[in-house]
DNA sequence: CCCTAACGCAAGTGTTTGCTTGCATGTAAG
DNA sequence: CTTACATGCAAGCAAACACTTGCGTTAGGG
């Protein structure tokens, strides 16, 4: 679950999460395009790889293969609850605005 | 706000949140042994100092002076709906098992 | 079989990060 | 006023990180 946390401290990995959960599916070579047309990310294909290996290690990514192309998923289970930790009720408003 | 998914990135960041959720105005001693005691964090009180300060600067803790020494306060704010953007309902099941 | 396409792996590099060390500041106490 | 306490500031350092480059591997088309 640390790995949760340090999967989202990057930016770029952030906006492949948009993009994934904007389409899923997409295959490395759709996300490299994405990312740098819509977003300006100015990452070689391998550094997006490395992202999604990361990615794919917090359990943020699911992974299935077609062929020669390597299909992305976005997997929300990590993320729900995530900040529960610190949002304990029993000490305050959740969404406050202290 | 990109800042608070940085600050989140470290562990013991977190369990500086984690004390502070617990009881709220700490000071930077109490913190210090707390950490030591409860997690075993072998951090100098600097070390936790500059902690706080990436958490301040993240807009996570709060700072009140009192004589020589600063009492601190979890903001969770910037908490609240940080994963949302991952979430929308509109692609899937907010709490899935998927 | 030969060639291209989509991707992974591994080594090297520059920057960031977390930590330590040493000193400075301001506040309370004797 | 002098001493001790709580903290800040700044420089230095080692590990982690994001990225690049070059090569290897597997799948599909001619």
């Amino acid at each position: 679950m640390a790995d949760v946390y340090k999967a989202l401290a990057d930016e770029t990995r952030r906006l492949i999460l948009d993009e994934l959960a904007a389409r899923d599916g997409q295959t490395l070579f759709e996300l490299c395009s994405l990312l740098i047309s819509r977003h300006g990310v100015g990452s070689s294909r391998q550094a997006i790889s490395q992202h999604l290996a990361v990615l794919e290690a917090a359990g943020l990514v699911t992974v299935r293969w077609q062929g020669r192309s390597k299909l992305h998923y976005l997997r929300r289970a990590p993320l729900v609850g995530l900040t529960q930790r610190w949002l304990d009720p029993e000490r305050g408003p959740t969404c406050g605005s202290t």
